[in-house]
DNA sequence: CTATTGTATTTGTTTTTCTTATATAACACG
DNA sequence: CGTGTTATATAAGAAAAACAAATACAATAG
């Protein structure tokens, strides 16, 4: 019997629903129907009273629920003390993240989760986002932060901000009037400009220009790189304007190096959305402490840079939707 | 996580032995080795300490190991629970058997059964080896008893008895006087007798043949039947001899409708045997009667006319080698 | 240094589990 | 009573996991 099928089915109990328990464990509601269906017939006993609405649960069940609940908080109890006697002077969260993550606002992050976690410490790096994966298969870190998670071959991908992104430019451009008067610009009105951009092959690159070609807009590329910094640069010399995460413009904005524009989709088209996700090893189980520091990320989520989360209405919540 | 995982790491531990463990819990070697690696991975913690012989757990291998033990057992309660408040009055063993099989002397069982499991009941129904499947998979019975068991598809076969094959005459053909010397036939003088047999399909009747071809022995089929009561009346009628298992000729040999020869095998040769096997459905719990009656069953196992056991030696010890 | 014994690893296969798409069932409302 | 709505079940194919067989490796005994 897997535990994780028994923490199913407890939390189909406690939601009083299969949908809700599935979206909780990342899988679609079919399989969270399989594994309840699997343990009563292991059983050879009906757990669940499905002729009525909503179904209750029989007295097995009732029982089992109970027993379950019971057994499951033992198990993670066993799993917290022995990883817990491996590092008896507390936990190191090792972070692997990509450049342009706001978390240059660290210290208060940290602190508020040494105090929520004794002892605990975090240890952020800031690389290229292949080494952020590379180092999480070589369990060199604990958690990657990385734009576009790519959810295949053992990682897990817990979706954490949506950065909307937005048109920079130089503080003398003619688009730079619009955004003083909070107008924005929309898809048409790039068309022509001298365009700042990533390198092909990045997703974030790939995105752009669908949005472009959905929108019928053709933009001479002068210039492509593969990170934010050398385009923002760029940008700021004059070669052109860019489409960035408009959280990953404050600073420049902030000392007038440059502006940012609210890019307007049509009415119907989705916007431009760069999605950040948590990444970590699959079927590995997380120890206390970095847990702790998911849930600390995840909670500061209403952040002003960030558009509310979408989950997928019958698929896994925690698999990004990605491409 | 996997519950039967983490009772292959505690047998691991109890028996010291990997092998040993696999084999307890009817698995390879190399799964039980790579279970217990899966536990250590998914925790993150090494449990075992390979690098003594014999290998020692580590600090937070006991640890664990205390704390399975203790999930495991209030577990399988909570299983034993769950199903026996669903029959309070005790369980009935509902076993399908094909007819060949020795327990005519069923009395004895029940009576021994009844004493160990109070409140329960044995029903014993006899049938073709093919219904036997059916009921099984159709839930009609928890135990099947038959021959050559077919380990594929949905079913786990506990090697049960193992009966020897004999031939079996009428008292006054030639070699009943070599049974009455104790002496028995060797294959070769087997040439040339008229055979009655089983069908061509029967697994036993394959065995058989594929004896006498390894012997260089040929033998004039004269009659051919799918069970073996026609087979006995039909040696009794003078059609020929038979080659069957000794325990089913106990009856007719007393009665001195029959005599039983024994079958000696070559030096090297490997006797004929006829495999019994007990079957229930794959991945499913037995219910604590079912479970007393295996073993009581499997504990009569000294009976008389049962060669000893020989489990293979790598391989899953409770799948019998069948054809 | 070599043989022995028990465990790990590799590889290809079989089973299981999962998702997507669709059907079905219980209720609610007209 | 139908009919729509919502939640769960089921089917089928795809993906992942578990498994066994063969083999490599490691620790120790001789």
């Amino acid at each position: 019997m897997h535990l994780e099928s028994l923490g199913i089915f407890c939390d189909v109990v406690r939601r009083q629903s299969f949908s809700r328990a599935a979206a909780l464990h990342s899988v679609s509601q079919s399989a969270a129907s399989q594994a309840v269906r699997q343990i009563e017939q292991r059983l050879g006993v009906q757990l669940i009273d499905r002729s009525t609405r909503p179904w209750r649960l029989t007295p097995e069940g009732k029982l089992f629920f109970q027993g379950c609940q019971e057994i499951l908080e033992r198990y993670h109890e066993l799993e917290d003390a022995v990883q817990r006697r491996q590092h008896p002077s507390g936990y190191t969260v090792r972070v692997a993240s990509i450049y342009s993550v706001p978390l240059h606002d660290l210290s208060g992050y940290v602190e508020r989760f040494q105090s929520l976690v004794p002892g605990a410490t975090v240890d952020i790096a800031y690389m290229h986002p292949d080494q952020v994966y590379e180092r999480i298969l070589d369990d060199q870190s604990d958690l990657g932060l990385i734009s576009f998670a790519n959810p295949g071959r053992g990682f897990t991908a817990i979706p954490w901000k949506r950065q909307t992104m937005a048109v920079a430019c130089p503080p003398g451009h003619r688009f730079a009037r619009l955004a003083r008067e909070q107008r924005g610009v929309l898809p048409e009105d790039l068309a022509g400009e001298s365009f700042v951009t990533f390198d092909r092959g990045l997703p974030v690159r790939r995105q752009i220009d669908r949005f472009l070609r959905k929108h019928d807009v053709d933009m001479p590329v002068v210039a492509e790189f593969d990170n934010i910094e050398n385009i923002k640069q760029a940008v700021e010399d004059g070669a052109g304007v860019a489409i960035l995460p408009a959280p990953t413009l404050r600073q420049e904005v902030r000392r007038h190096a440059l502006v940012t524009v609210p890019l307007r989709a049509a009415a119907d088209g989705a916007p431009l959305i760069r999605p950040l996700s948590i990444v970590h090893r699959r079927k590995r189980r997380l120890n206390p402490a970095v847990t702790a520091f998911i849930k600390l990320l995840c909670a500061d989520d209403a952040a002003p840079d960030t558009a509310q989360r979408t989950p997928a209405p019958t698929a896994p919540a925690a698999r990004e939707a990605v491409r």
